[in-house]
DNA sequence: TCAAAAGTGTTGCTAGTACACCCATGT
DNA sequence: ACATGGGTGTACTAGCAACACTTTTGA
């Protein structure tokens, strides 16, 4: 296997990704603890290829992170401080930890572009958690869902990104019909309502919620769906088309 | 005078600006007119210094260009197709046209850089089109307001980019109450309206608006403006603060 | 029969629209 | 006085929130 073809890829212009998922009432992050390091935390993403848009890299990079293809995606930000750089104290740590890794691939140059001023662009997902099989990238211990209220402190200024992230989120969600992306094919009506309730932190009464929702005429109505529960059994709903 | 010092710039990554003006109940955008070829319009852009922020790169393309300071600036949307690079057949024209313009200053290494693919990060703009006084760029002949509705067809995807900015004015507009910055410190009612009517592109009845915007608190009522005409004299208003 | 939660109906509020009307101004 | 457009008030409507109520399910 060849080293890392710098030349493939548009120099300084990256694509960081906020995976948002929902499981137990709660909005989730997947985000990656990096090899190098002991607490770094960082958003997977991932270069342009020179043959590519940025659309294609920002599918290509989930797709290698998820497995999965046909994800609802969105670009929301660029980000472009001018600190985005790997300040030189921890720069020694890449050069170490890229060395330790694969010396023959990560030559002085690779590392060079790779610790270099990096602009951002940032894309947000929305995934059926159940369906993702995570896979680390290259430079990455493990992955991880975190709920948007625990992030840990991460690289650079990706907690920033998420809450831009959740910010576009909040202001879509409602209006181009997104959230259904991060349930299963099926659902009930209170799960869409605890759905938007992770997401905009605040509640919404049952009742009116769904007269909203049923009025949009978005769902379809299938069976009932029996827990055993001693209450009355709710609809399932699927989203339309 | 140096060439152009390709190092001090993040590579294929520009700035494009759209610049809304506003004038005889139109929305005006200020595009410009390429030196080369013989109807080439483009978005006034720039590059990115390596020591800048891209909100300042923006900044300072805007300064450049308008001569105006604190301008209202929103970035809006990356672009980056896999195509916005410049056709080889246009490249030669780009090649003899710098040449002509400065040989010294335009070597082949720097008409590359100059050439080669880019993703664009789009801002837009939003002046008072009476404070602006246009300057052109090296590569321009001259710079015009023209009303969003007769745009020419312009290099690379700058249509689009246009029609983006202008879907997120119209986002904008009522929710972050930005559009006094396209009126000059005083104002009537009346110029108000005509003013959300040309963004977007319907009318609004003069009482009912009048209600809405009132009831916004915004807007300080001063003196009369008294035009000579036989009617009521309308109220001048200044956005607050 | 009862508890738990699903689902529906009713009322009232508010924001926006349509309509009607009065006011200031210069001829 | 009157034409012209500025400005305000009133009635109507639709969408949303708060409340009360009925229905289903399993113990």
């Amino acid at each position: 296997m060849s080293g890392f073809q710098k030349e493939n890829y548009i120099p300084q212009l990256s694509i960081d990704c906020v995976i948002f998922g929902y499981k137990n009432n709660e909005l989730k992050v997947l985000i990656s603890k990096l090899r190098y390091g002991k607490e770094l935390w960082s958003l997977p993403g991932g270069y342009i290829l020179q043959t590519e848009s940025i659309d294609e890299a920002a599918s290509r990079i989930l797709k290698d992170r998820t497995g999965l293809d046909n994800i609802y995606l969105e670009q929301f930000k660029a980000f472009g401080g001018k600190d985005r750089i790997i300040g030189s104290e921890f720069r020694e740590l890449v050069r170490e930890g890229l060395h330790n890794f694969d010396p023959n691939r990560f030559d002085d140059e690779v590392i060079d572009w790779v610790t270099s001023r990096f602009v951002c662009i940032g894309y947000y997902a929305l995934v059926d958690l159940n369906k993702v099989e995570p896979r680390i990238g290259e430079f990455e211990e493990f992955l991880k869902w975190v709920s948007v209220g625990e992030l840990p402190k991460m690289t650079h200024d990706h907690n920033e990104i998420v809450a831009a992230a959740h910010k576009a989120l909040r202001q879509n969600l409602d209006e181009k019909l997104i959230g259904f992306n991060l349930l299963p094919e099926e659902f009930t009506m209170r799960e869409v309502k605890e759905l938007y309730e992770a997401v905009y932190d605040r509640e919404f009464p049952m009742n009116n919620f769904q007269k909203k929702i049923l009025g949009l005429n978005v769902l379809e109505r299938l069976g009932k769906k029996f827990t055993g529960a001693q209450n009355r059994a709710p609809y399932l709903y699927r989203f339309k088309r």
